[in-house]
DNA sequence: TAAAATGCATGT
DNA sequence: CATGCATTTTAC
């Protein structure tokens, strides 16, 4: 102390609240914490509740937000100042952050992780711009733009009046959706309360962007997905954060949206993949949006033309209540489904031989472009990792011990099938439907579709929309349209038929969702199909008994959801059961393993090998101990980070691509 | 990446 | 067993 005077001396503390508490932007489990700093007069203005600040953290400089003000802090020692308060914008809003901070305790994951994914980059120049001024809420939607459902009309206007239904949709088929979902948007804003619509990607967001103008009017409404750069990225955000606009659409990180006043929130399609966020803590749109309801009393949709089992559990829960399509509405729009039989048949069938489109895949196309219409054709993606089902029934093959898939490393003439959850061998397996000892492998799609169609229909223009060349739309003129699950454009007044080719290859993938993945993409491809009455056909290549088929001829998605949520309760699967995944290193997922406090009901599977060397473990428990469960492993690897346990486990929390 | 805490060799 | 210097740890 004797020498030179210290720069603390030089500086005052704030006359009013000199405390900040601080979510520092570091990813360390144990220091998961806020910080408390001293905030000096010249910082007093600009480090508000929600701001970005900048501040000296175990030596360096590191990025934060200011969580709150206060007079006084718990901390025993010295505190240190703010190095700096980056700008007055309260970015991180009270609501978003208590948000962030479930999102990464579910998660078993850290508050920055999650704020990084909900705050996108600060660009300087936006913020010194004004935002647009907010405009007055709208007239409520006339009640009939949801009649084609039993309680549409009642949801609008309990939507309108202030309240917060919670509903599950099976939305019908046709092209409807966007605008329905408009008019949800609509209702909440005439209540002056906001909403929050997320969809799989980009192109469903466009198409929300033009309903949404269409029935809003310009200005109420923006579309945030990752595409724009960072200035239109950061400028639509502000707007949303400054209240100038109150209702968002966008993809899965637009769930994070700070719109002030929410009233709903929107999921389209949560059984599309593209919802789970692949960067660390892996938290899926779905259980972000629904936490969000649970935590703001806002309302919650969970849409789309396929429900899930997590859709369904909602049902049997009683947090939700069915959306439900009017008989005749449904009777009206969807389309006749054909299936092809059983693949008996199908190798006796000559033009399937030689073609590869069997005749009443064949007959059903003809009759469409007969009529001018275009037909669309579903084909898988290539690259579908083979899994292992029942030769005899093509039920998939699971571990007696815990239901897991079985799947098989080697030649099959060498190697016995194992569990590929806890690595269990499988060598006297029986199928349990039908009593065959028999496996095989699930059947690879085929790429020449689009060619030999070509010669199946001579003069016929042939388009393929896939991978990074997706198409928008299709005229209304006869043409053959291949197209991968989730690239099928949308057709001029619907096409006139569609031909699913992709049965199998879907049904025998090697996750516990094949069916219902595979449903939902026939289910989004039909129904872009005109309706039976209008001479619309699906044509499916898959036998006619299974569930599946079933709730696509019938048109009914809550039906095999309810179905695949028992299946699932059976089996002890997401989202009947909570999954915890974790990978690393043998000695790493170990080490987290013995640390781990686990709940008394927890079954540990594995540990079975997994790529680079690593090592995949998983715990699961019922669904009520999925707090304590991620609790415990958010403990443990705060110990480890703490002790500077070297090598990293990925931790997941029902893993969406489970093999 | 800065201060504090701890470790360690050196000289009495 | 102080002292000075190097290394490790903490994290406001």
């Amino acid at each position: 102390m004797a020498g030179s005077g210290r720069k603390p001396s030089s500086l005052t503390p704030a006359a009013t609240l000199p405390v900040a508490r601080v979510a520092v932007d570091v990813s360390l489990p144990h220091l998961d914490r806020p910080f408390d700093y001293l905030v000096a007069e010249q910082h007093d203005a600009a480090a508000v509740p929600g701001a970005r600040v900048r501040v000296r953290f175990a030596g360096r400089l590191v990025d934060g937000y200011v969580l709150e003000r206060t007079q006084r802090s718990e901390h025993e020692g010295r505190l240190a100042f703010l190095a700096r308060a980056t700008s007055a914008e309260p970015v991180l809003s009270p609501e978003v952050a208590t948000l962030a901070r479930a999102v990464a305790d579910r998660q078993a994951g850290v508050l920055a992780d999650v704020l990084r994914l909900a705050i996108p980059p600060r660009h300087g120049a936006t913020e010194r711009q004004p935002s647009p001024d907010p405009l007055a809420p709208p007239a409520p939607p006339d009640p009939s733009a949801l009649a084609r459902y039993v309680d549409g009309p009642a949801a609008l206007q309990a939507l309108a009046g202030g309240e917060s239904p919670r509903l599950v949709w099976p939305a019908l088929p046709g092209g409807g959706w966007p605008d329905e979902i408009a008019a949800l948007a609509q209702a909440t804003l005439a209540s002056g309360r906001g909403a929050v619509v997320v969809v799989p990607d980009a192109r469903d967001a466009d198409r929300l962007d033009a309903a949404f103008a269409a029935r809003l009017g310009a200005g109420r409404h923006i579309v945030l997905t990752a595409d724009a750069g960072p200035a239109e990225r950061y400028r639509r955000f502000l707007a949303v954060r400054r209240g100038s606009v109150q209702v968002v659409v966008g993809t899965r990180a637009a769930g994070f949206a700070p719109v002030h006043d929410l009233g709903l929130v929107v999921i389209w399609d949560d059984g599309d993949d593209l919802h789970a966020e692949p960067r660390a803590p892996y938290p899926h749109a779905r259980e972000v949006l629904l936490q969000r309801a649970h935590l703001t009393g806002a309302g919650a949709v969970v849409g789309g033309f396929a429900v899930t089992a997590e859709g369904a559990r909602l049902l049997t829960t009683g947090w939700a209540r069915p959306l439900e399509p009017d008989r005749n509405a449904l009777r009206a729009g969807a389309p006749r489904v054909t299936p092809l039989g059983d693949d008996a048949a199908l190798a006796r069938d000559p033009a399937a031989r030689s073609a590869r489109l069997p005749t009443v895949a064949w007959d059903a196309a003809r009759a469409a472009l007969g009529l001018g219409r275009p037909v669309l054709v579903q084909v898988p993606r290539r690259g579908y990792q083979p899994a292992l089902s029942c030769a005899e029934c093509r039920s998939p093959a699971r571990c007696a011990h815990c239901a897991g898939p079985l799947g098989r490393s080697g030649r099959p003439d060498v190697t016995v099938p194992a569990c590929r959850w806890c690595g269990r061998p499988a060598a006297d397996w029986h199928c349990p439907e039908c009593g065959s000892a028999r496996l095989r492998a699930a059947v690879v799609g085929e790429r020449r579709t689009a060619e030999e169609l070509g010669r199946a229909f001579p003069g016929v223009p042939v388009a393929t929309s896939a991978g990074d060349r997706v198409l928008a739309t299709v005229a209304a003129e006869p043409s053959l349209v291949v197209a991968t699950p989730g690239a099928e454009p949308v057709a001029d007044g619907g096409y006139g038929a569609a031909l699913l080719l992709d049965g199998w290859a879907l049904l025998t993938r090697p996750d516990l969702r094949a069916g219902e993945e595979a449903l939902r993409r026939w289910f989004n491809a039909a129904a872009l199909v005109r309706a039976g009455a209008d001479g619309g056909t699906v044509v499916v290549a898959a036998e006619s008994g299974l569930p599946a088929v079933q709730a696509l001829i019938r048109w009914a998605p809550a039906w095999h959801a309810g179905r695949e949520l028992a299946a699932r309760a059976e089996l002890r699967f997401p989202p009947a059961a909570r999954l915890a995944a974790l990978t690393g290193a043998p000695a790493a997922v170990s080490d987290l393993l013995a640390a781990t406090d686990l709940p008394a009901a927890a079954e540990v599977l594995g540990p079975v090998p997994a790529p680079g060397g690593h090592e995949r473990l998983l715990v699961r428990v019922p669904p009520r101990d999925g707090a304590v469960l991620s609790a415990a492993l958010k403990a443990a690897a705060a110990a480890r980070s703490a002790r500077k346990a070297a090598d990293p486990v990925r931790v997941q929390i029902d893993p969406i691509e489970l093999l």
